[in-house]
This record gives structure tokens, C-alpha cells and sequence, in this order.
DNA sequence: GTTATACTTCAATGAGCGTTGAACTATTAT
DNA sequence: ATAATAGTTCAACGCTCATTGAAGTATAAC
């Protein structure tokens, strides 16, 4: 019942990930490699950005473990990248059980102040 | 089957609150407002972080619809924080289909360079 | 060898953001 | 009135990072 996942490690994990995530066209890559394996340039096209750019996201991407890297065995200059399966697994599990709303009673206040004349005068009568 | 949460709208409201959870203070408040709803002070003495901080780093969850804001109607200087329940579950839902692992095939290769002399070359000998 | 292709790396720019300390607001206590 | 408490707002600093254009690498085509 309660959210056991917040080890530094964990915290560490998921922000390092999330930072990944939390761009728009890197958000687009992930989307459409989930369609298939793809090269750059396949990318580019379909999100009309420069190949370098493409590139760039497509490194992150990979030093975060989402995605692979793979040449073409005939035409070495072509490079496919693909969604790595079991980090996105792990990704999303981690994820929905930080997230996950059953952790969150329906009621419990943590802190309050002090009783004092003040907060006392305004009490309801057979409150405590 | 396919990922279909990728207009424009869902692509920035994902962009948006992943940049929001993409601080591991933030990830840390949320897991403690996950255990009931608390003031400024007692997240700054769990988190062992400057109350000005605190405020910040609620304000920008707060703008970001994933907490709640009430004052103590008996001591009006507390300010108590809780999750917005609804709002916490919609994004565990919006991430969790995006990344679902489901939408990826096994094997579906995109893209391909054109067969040339060259190409052809290395090609296995039952290949077409 | 020369050119073309697919992609990466580099340097520079600019915007966004977490953090800090100080000032400020509002409410309660004495 | 004065002081204390709970919290917010402001200005400034540094760092990160997406984007851009140019240069660089490696392989294939001619």
C-alpha cells in the first residue's frame, strides 16, 4: 500500500529517464522506432529535422538505453536504430509504481498547528 | 495495437508534466504528499530543504495541476498540500499507454537502402 | 581518384530552470 | 503596538540543453 520506490538509486533512475522523456521530438522518435526499426534519415524525414539534430536526440536517447543501434550488414553508412524493449519495459513499470494513485490514502493530514486560545476560540463545540 | 496518443495536444501535455516530474525534488515531494496532505514546513524538514525552495518547486506542481492548495481555517498562515488525485491517475494513464511495450512488433524493419551492384554482392545466395 | 551518401561531431548561441539570499505579505501571539 | 510564525515573491547567478551551421568520418558509387 505504500510507494516503497523512492531509494536514492530509484529517485536517481527515474529522473535521469524522465529528463530523457520530457522533450517533445525525442517523445515523436520513441513513438514512431515503437512502429519499427528506423534509420536516421527515415526520421528526419518524417519529423522534418535536420539529420544532425536527429542524431543528437538519437544519442541521448541511446546513452539513457532506450533505443539500439544496429549498421546494415551490406551498406555500412546506413544505421538502424530500434526501441530496447526491456528498458522501455522496466521504464513503464518503474513509472506506473511511483505514480500509481493507490498509494494515496483518501484521507490523512500529516501536520497541523498547535491548539492555542487563538485556534481554540473558533473550534467547533464538541470538537477535540 | 498501434500508439495512437501522439497529436499535437497529447505530445505537449506529456512534454509538459514530464518536464515537471523530471526533478528529483519534485519526485520526492510527490511521494511524500502521496502519504497525506502536508504544509511547507514539514516537506522543508523531510527534504531538509530552504522553505522558499519548497514553495517553488510546489508552485511549479501546483501549475502543473498535479497538487491541491488549502489553508487552515483556523490558523490562516498554514498552507496544506495534498495530490490532485484525478490529475496524478490521468497522467499514470497517458504514460502508461505511450510507453506501453505492447505497441511495439517484434521484428518490423522500416527502412532499407536500395539494391545496388554493391549491395548485391554480399547478398545471401537464396536472397531477393 | 573523385564524388555522393549517411551520419556524427564540434563550436556557438540562446532560452529555460534550479538554487540562493533577501525582501515582502499575511496571520497569529504577546 | 511589537514580535514571531508560515509562507511567498523577487533578483541574480550558474548550469544545462535544444538548436543551428559548419566541419569531419566512413562507406559506397562512378
Amino acid at each position: 500500500m505504500d510507494n516503497l520506490s523512492t531509494t536514492p538509486e530509484n529517485v536517481n533512475y527515474l529522473t535521469q529517464q524522465l529528463k530523457v522523456l520530457a522533450e517533445p521530438n525525442r517523445l515523436l522518435i520513441i513513438n514512431l522506432l515503437m512502429q519499427g526499426t528506423q534509420c536516421n534519415c527515415m526520421l528526419g524525414d518524417a519529423l522534418k529535422m535536420a539529420p544532425n539534430l536527429i542524431s543528437h536526440h538519437l544519442g541521448v536517447l541511446r546513452e539513457a538505453g532506450l533505443v539500439n543501434l544496429e549498421r546494415d550488414p551490406l551498406d555500412a553508412r546506413w544505421v538502424y536504430y530500434s526501441i530496447n524493449r526491456e528498458a522501455l519495459t522496466k521504464l513503464n513499470t518503474a513509472l506506473g509504481e511511483f505514480l500509481n494513485p493507490e498509494h494515496i490514502p483518501s484521507q490523512n493530514q500529516i501536520c497541523r498547528p498547535e491548539l492555542t486560545p487563538m485556534t481554540l476560540r473558533d473550534l467547533p463545540v464538541s470538537g477535540n
